[in-house]
Order: structure tokens, then C-alpha cells, then sequence
DNA sequence: ACCTGAACACCGTTCAAGT
DNA sequence: ACCTGAACACCGTTCAAGT
């Protein structure tokens, strides 16, 4: 009868486990606290015990992100192309948000998996369905980049919340020795309605790109029905 | 006299041939191998007498960005904001080439040293030169994110190079999964004369989103020249 | 055949002992 | 006061020994 008691969890060990609990740590502490001998101890099982569901820690990774952008809505039907597309964007961008570790993952993964793959290809089939040529769907794809998973590489960091007041200070400090960017930081302080009055707002930067965007590649695209041919931007060289 | 032979490059360390080394340690053995131990063995140094120069091995890689930010040219005057920002960021990438490591160290930096501030100062006021408002300046700052400085964030490695008949039997493999893909694949093995046959033009497509860009920043500037106000690309929501 | 403990070959960094 | 060897607290993964 002691045996009850002694071994309450014994749910075996799957492939989806493991990912969903990787997934679960990532989330709660923090990507850089996931490591294999964490997540067995998370698990109530060896370390070696996750290598035979998982061939080692870049595997593990890839796992993830295939967690994350499974979660991604698939294409709305019944819009025009750019409508389509920004939805989808923007739904890949909430499963990002609620995993704030995965554009990081992303950035680091090397190859693809086949579920990113799937999400690629029917991206691509947005495009054309819209009537970009092939080419031009290439260079659209090149174009948007990470933004087709729903984030953008930043050059910097400002996501750490400062109060109010020390923000104002900060931004007094910098602008003897970079005005420019104090003048931007300042505008930002006070900027639309929803920016909580420190820092960009993230979103509202997001779709505005996404927009600048979209817009470019709609106004190639009736380039190219009406030339006939795909042509670059401008002649800018 | 035994002396003389014994210690000859008493060269004494400095932060900045600690920097110089690590940065040719990366270009030539790659950034996954730099470690401070391997650091301190190249410079003929204990692994501890490198922590007199840099205070840990983040801030090490800070000073490695540094360098290659320094290596971008400074902007060409006497020309549109357009062609000066256009040739600055050609600069940027240029320098990004030389240090392929860099880009992925970019984007695992945290915060942003006064030397990539200085960049990004002068990059505003490139843009404020040119007749942008602060807001406008702002977004297009987001919008153009890692862009800046000479490189994209592209969602899977395609450098790795394939002969070109096994790449045909690749894509033709690939096209039962995922036509889409295979479609586009197949067209830019084929396309410019640039191309060497296999994959894709990495510096075509770069300009082209360059071009994409920097043609929407130039439409949104004179829209605000004529309106009076910013306002969003399109109003798409 | 499966599972797993110990060990290997590394890390970045602390710290106390040596000069 | 400076320098540095050894040690600490971790890694991911191999491998051989145990069941």
C-alpha cells in the first residue's frame, strides 16, 4: 500500500511533454535559467532521461519554437491579401508576447523546422494568392523578415521600466551629449494616449513598420501589373 | 643573456589589444569559440589578468561591437538625406561583412554603448537634416531597427553553400512538402547575373528593403510637409 | 535492452594565498 | 598593492557499468 503513495506521478515521459515543459520554465524563469539539468529535475527525472526524446539541447529549442508558432491563428479568408496578412502578423506577434523568450530562441536557431516551415510556405501563399509575381514575393519575404513571426530586432533594450521622474532626469542627463535622442526620448514621454508615459509604445511601433511595409509591397505590386515586370523600389543607385 | 631570450613580446596588456585580439580571434575561429580562456591563451596572458581591462566577458563583447562601429564611415555631405543615409547603412554593412559574428552579437546586447549612442545620434540627425519631424524620426528609427546598422534579421541561415546539382535535387524534394517554398527557391537560382547560381543575392535583397523603406520615409515626409501633421502609413485598421 | 550514475571537458568568475 | 593559481558552481553530453 506504500507504493501508492511513494510514486503519484509516474506519467511517462513524451516528446510533448518534455517540449511543454521546457516551454513552461522558459516562461516562468526565464530562458537563460532552462537548462537540460533543470528541466529533468522540473520533470522528477534524470538529466539523461531527456535525451531520448529529445536529441540534445538545440533540438529542444527547436521544439519550442515550433510550441510558439503552432499556437500563431491560421490565414482569415475572405479579405484582401495585405488584410489577410496583417492579421496573421499580428496574431504571430500575441503568441510571440506571450512567450518573451522565443524571439531570442528564434534569432539564434539556425535551420528551420518543418513547422516553420509550414508557417513559411503559407505566407508565401498569401502573397501570391494577393497576385505578387514570384520574384516579387521573394524580395517581399527578404523584406519583412523576423516581422513575419511578429518582432523586430531592436537595437537596444528599453523595455526596463523606470519611474516617471527618474525618466525625465535620465533623458536631461543624455541630451548634453546626444540631443537628438533626448529629443526623441522626450516626445515619446508624451506622445498618444497609450503610451503609459515612459517609453514606446511597442505595439503602436510595430504596425506602423508592418504598415510601411505593406504599403510598399501593394504599390509594387500594381507596378508590376501595369509594367508588366518586376522592377526595383526606385532607381535609387 | 638568457634573459633577453626569454620574455620577448612583454607588450603589455591594454583594453584595447584585448578588444583587437578578441575581435581577430572571432574573425578567424568564430564567435562560438571565443572564451576568456582562449582569449587570455591567445595573448599569452592568465585568464584572470584579463578582468584588469574588461570587467566581465559581457562587457568584453560590448567593446568588440565598438570596434566594428568605429570601422563605418562618417556621413557624406552635400547630398539628399536619402542618398547620405542610404550610403552610411551600405558603410555599416560593409563593416558588418568584414565581422561576420557581429550581427548575432548585436543582437544579444542588452544595452547600447556610447559609441553605438554616438552612431545612432548622428543617424537622427541625418534624418532631421533632411526635413523628418521628431515623431516621424522616431518610428522610422523602429521601422529601419536592425537595418541601421548594415544587416537583417533573416529567419533561417540559407549561407551554407550546396553545389548547384545537389541544390535542383534538394528544392525538387522539397516542392512535394512545400511548393511554395521550392517555387521561389527554384526562381532564384536562376534569376540576376549576380547570382552564382544557388541561393540567394544577399546584398540585392538588402537594398531592396533598404529601397522599400526609405521610398516610404520619403512619402511619408512629404505627406507631413503638405498636411501640416504626422500620420499613420495608411489608415489600416 | 534499457536506464542512469559518474565522469569528461569545458565554461565564467570568486577568492584567498602568494609575492 | 598587485598578481594569479586553485577552486567553485555551473554547463551539455559521453560512456561504461548496473539492472
Amino acid at each position: 500500500m506504500a507504493q501508492q503513495i511513494e510514486a503519484p506521478r509516474r506519467v511517462p515521459l513524451s516528446r510533448g511533454r518534455v517540449l511543454r515543459a521546457a516551454v513552461a520554465l522558459a516562461d516562468d524563469a526565464g530562458i537563460e535559467s532552462l537548462s537540460m539539468r533543470k528541466l529533468a529535475e522540473e520533470l522528477g527525472v534524470v538529466p539523461m532521461a531527456l535525451y531520448k526524446h529529445v536529441t540534445n539541447k538545440e533540438e529542444l529549442l527547436d521544439g519550442m519554437i515550433d510550441v510558439v508558432v503552432g499556437e500563431i491563428d491560421p490565414p482569415v479568408r475572405g479579405t484582401d491579401w495585405k488584410t489577410a496578412v496583417r492579421q496573421r502578423i499580428l496574431s504571430a506577434r500575441r503568441a510571440l508576447l506571450r512567450h518573451p523568450w522565443a524571439s531570442r530562441v528564434i534569432e539564434s536557431r539556425t535551420s528551420a523546422t518543418p513547422v516553420v516551415l509550414d508557417y513559411m510556405e503559407s505566407m508565401i501563399e498569401m502573397f501570391r494568392a494577393g497576385g505578387l509575381s514570384i520574384n516579387l514575393t521573394h524580395h517581399v519575404m527578404h523584406t519583412i523578415g523576423s516581422r513575419l513571426l511578429g518582432f523586430t530586432q531592436e537595437l537596444f533594450d528599453d523595455s526596463q521600466s523606470v519611474d516617471p521622474e527618474m525618466r525625465v532626469v535620465m533623458i536631461r542627463e543624455m541630451g548634453r551629449k546626444y540631443p537628438y535622442i533626448a529629443e526623441i526620448a522626450s516626445a515619446a514621454s508624451h506622445e498618444g494616449d497609450s503610451v503609459v508615459g515612459q517609453g514606446c509604445d511597442d505595439q503602436f511601433e510595430f504596425e506602423f513598420a508592418l504598415d510601411v511595409l505593406l504599403d510598399g509591397f501593394e504599390r509594387l505590386r500594381r507596378q508590376e501589373r501595369t509594367s508588366g515586370h518586376h522592377q526595383r523600389p526606385q532607381e535609387n543607385r
